[in-house]
DNA sequence: TTAAGAACTATGCACTTGCTTAGTTCTTAA
DNA sequence: TTAAGAACTAAGCAAGTGCATAGTTCTTAA
């Protein structure tokens, strides 16, 4: 088993799960195989069609768990200003957890082919401008419905781009740029 | 074959870099087989052996050829500046043709993976934010550098959600605001 | 204490995969 | 005109795939 901890009868539908994040992060979609999964999760392979009955369904499982298990950026823009202190925590979450963040990735690149998973790609993206919006109207901004948007998406840009091609420090100094913009506009308090 | 061109001696190459982007943009990467492209080609499997030798160095050359002809962003925040037009105009570009955008996600997300992509996704993002820098510098701004990565994620971030989550309204909504952060910078003209 | 059902494993099969081998057809420079 | 090499095809194989079948082990309510 590649995940060291032991597990207990009982425990396999979620160590299933988990590894099923674990696995794409690494290798991709092309990579969630049922022998990787349940080699990760320290399981036999069989144990994913009595549980999920088949790929698909077990995808479809953990799109759904790794959702309601989703810090990622929510609480982050939930409870803070886009300062410098939040430009730094988001880079350290990036950068000491990037699983979830990959996984939620290639489900949203997955979710345009396959329509069972729009749902709850389209309610896990909408929960994150939500909440987003909910912040900009704490510090006193207005008509914030595409701005929060806006925002998102940049730090979501810029999240990727840490993930892939941009060191950590050109992504904290594009936040810490974000969050400039963001004191120069109206109705900013 | 699906692509319905017909083909002359000499040109399977070409029409084999074409397929591995509309298959990798219809079904992902897992969906990149010899045989799925090949028969978007229009040619016989083995042909990619012949001028590739391997999948990967398949997916490798596909790379460079789509960033080769890599419209995108570029050409667009190279011209104008980030108003309604090019809202509008960036919002009809993804939604009529998708296939370059889509294949250039997962390949951002499969250069993690395979270091021998990384190179070309490097170099791809850092002239998607040098010709940004380029348009900003040329309306005024100044100290642009990080200004550049987040006005570019933030465009990226959008385009992702336009092909996946978000209605193409709200997508041009939040572009505008992206143009109105903008206007409030100092330095600008 | 036990029986029923849930969690779990071992074996294996039909199918797809990347890629090899062996050959054919086309182009072009001499 | 032709020969050499490039583009291209046909057939097939070893490995990996999702998943079905059949069975074993564990838990728990009665």
């Amino acid at each position: 088993m590649a995940n060291g901890r032991a597990r207990k009868y009982g425990d396999g539908r979620d160590a299933l799960l988990a590894a099923v994040v674990a696995v794409v992060a690494e290798k991709g979609l092309r990579g969630l195989t049922y022998r990787a999964v349940a080699e990760q999760a320290g399981v036999n392979n069989t144990l994913i069609s009595h549980h999920f009955g088949s790929r698909s369904a077990l995808l479809e499982a953990a799109m759904e768990w790794a959702s309601a298990r989703s810090i990622r950026l929510s609480d982050l823009s939930a409870t803070e200003e886009v300062n410098l202190e939040f430009a730094q925590a988001l880079v350290e979450l990036v950068r000491s957890e990037p699983e979830l963040q990959l996984f939620q990735y290639e489900m949203i690149l997955e979710s345009r082919r396959k329509p069972e998973l729009r749902p709850a790609a389209v309610k896990l993206y909408d929960s994150y401008v939500a909440s987003m919006q909910q912040a900009l109207e704490r510090h006193g901004y207005e008509d914030t419905g595409p701005l929060a948007r806006a925002i998102f998406a940049a730090l979501d840009g810029l999240v990727l781009q840490q993930l892939t091609v941009a060191g950590p420090d050109a992504v904290r100094e594009a936040i810490v740029r974000v969050g400039e913009l963001l004191e120069r506009q109206p109705a900013s308090p």
